[in-house]
DNA sequence: CGCAACCTTGAGCGTAATCAACAAGCGTGG
DNA sequence: CCACGCTTGTTGATTACGCTCAAGGTTGCG
């Protein structure tokens, strides 16, 4: 790795660190264009930021969207009285910030110190309208996620605490291997509170909940933002029959 | 109306009928292309069907995507043991049938006599190849879905019977507007079932909440599937003050 | 090492689910 | 045209799951 080991300052500035140093592959959306579209790497925007930092509020004009590189983000909506719902959870590859009607919908916070590719909607606007493939690949992308929330829509209308855990464990678990990671010991960054905001629960029910799988041998807990999976075929029983047709 | 009200037989059959028969103006992803873009009239086919008639299976090999022109569908998800989600309700403009990896996500059925256009997928694709235009509205229409899928999300998740119920009433009313039809007498096409399964209640919830509405003076209830949305002021504070940033 | 944030555990409560009976539409056929 | 039966919706009584309120433990960071 020669090159890609340059020093990056902090925060926000104008990359000119070549796409061939990121380590998605084939992960992100923009996978492999960026040497092909000099219109794409041109208007890159490499962004570092803090643990529990704000990358836009719910409201807010979208301006730019997102690739997360590294580090990890939750995308949240709140009610006025203060509830809040999680609708999203990013890892290294997934893409967020489009909005609708000009604004975004949810607020955008890392969960750990997180590095960001950013891309100025107006200027990424005219290099999509260059590239036939980078516009397909955003429909694919998009339709993956709206599968993905419907899938969520399941598990808040119809599924209970345990069943909800257990499928939330399975999903982390999953994506870790989907970006080559190892599936067992897998990384919870998100608090008790944004799981069980995620989820439509409670920190207690979550917290009980997580403690009765421990109980049981499903999974054992190492130090609040660990988890090892002991056993994938129990806790895909508990998840509850995914969506069978 | 001259050549618009030709008889066209009953079921499936290979469109010969022009596009601008059709009456969804611009509420539909192919409006204004159909007459510019041949080869997207040419895959075209309409189709009728009866109300409570199956489109496709959630599993199924997802090979065409619709455009429903009137008629009313809902969208579902099972679960092995039989509970159900209701992922979507569509009227008319509203378009569905993307599928995740060639397989359809969701069951879709019509609640009501339904006219449908059907773009076979494959065709679809050589067809949006050559569209700029196209491509760029569907992207448009995926991510106001995905962000209408968000806001569901946190009704399931963060709000109650009487917020889902109030949230569900000034959605159809709305979404009447939208097409052109008055807010208030507003039209129910879908079961009691059907609403509680939307909105992660039980019927029962559903049936004492509605008439809790009705006995507090916000809305009144003509025939099962039509209401009356009185107050829409107090509505929309039930509602629970929507997502405000 | 000390403190503060986060997490866990417990007791009691409340909302919506469940179980059950009844009413109201609605389509069919006598 | 009305009676019948079936489907759909409403209402009531009781239960249970997860929420709330409260206290006690951990963890990790300065």
């Amino acid at each position: 790795m020669p090159s890609c080991m340059v020093h990056i300052p902090p925060s926000v500035h104008r990359s000119d660190v070549d796409c061939a140093c990121c380590d998605l592959e084939e992960r992100a959306f923009c996978a492999g264009l960026a040497q092909t579209s000099s219109a794409l790497r041109a208007i890159r925007y490499d962004t570092r930021m803090d643990s529990q930092a704000t990358i836009f509020r719910e409201g807010d004009a979208a301006s730019n969207i997102f690739t997360l590189v590294s580090g990890a983000v939750k995308l949240s909506k709140l009610m006025v009285d203060g509830r809040r719902q999680i609708v999203g959870f990013l890892f290294p590859g997934d893409f967020f910030g489009f909005g609708h009607n000009e604004l975004y919908g949810y607020t955008a916070e890392t969960l750990s110190p997180t590095t960001l590719c950013r891309f100025p909607l107006v200027s990424l606007d005219t290099v999509v309208a260059g590239s036939r493939e980078l516009e397909r690949r955003l429909l694919r992308r998009m339709i993956a996620e709206l599968s993905f929330a419907q899938e969520q829509m399941l598990l808040l209308g119809r599924m209970n605490a345990r069943e909800k855990v257990s499928h939330f464990l399975l999903m982390l678990s999953r994506r870790a291997t989907h970006r080559g990671e190892p599936a067992s010991p897998v990384a919870v960054p998100m608090s008790r509170l944004d799981i069980a905001d995620y989820l439509g629960l409670t920190i207690e029910t979550v917290s009980r909940t997580l403690t009765g799988l421990k109980k049981e041998g499903l999974i054992a807990i190492n130090g609040n933002s660990r988890v090892d999976l002991l056993d994938y075929r129990a806790l895909g029983l508990v998840a509850g029959g995914d969506t069978l047709s």
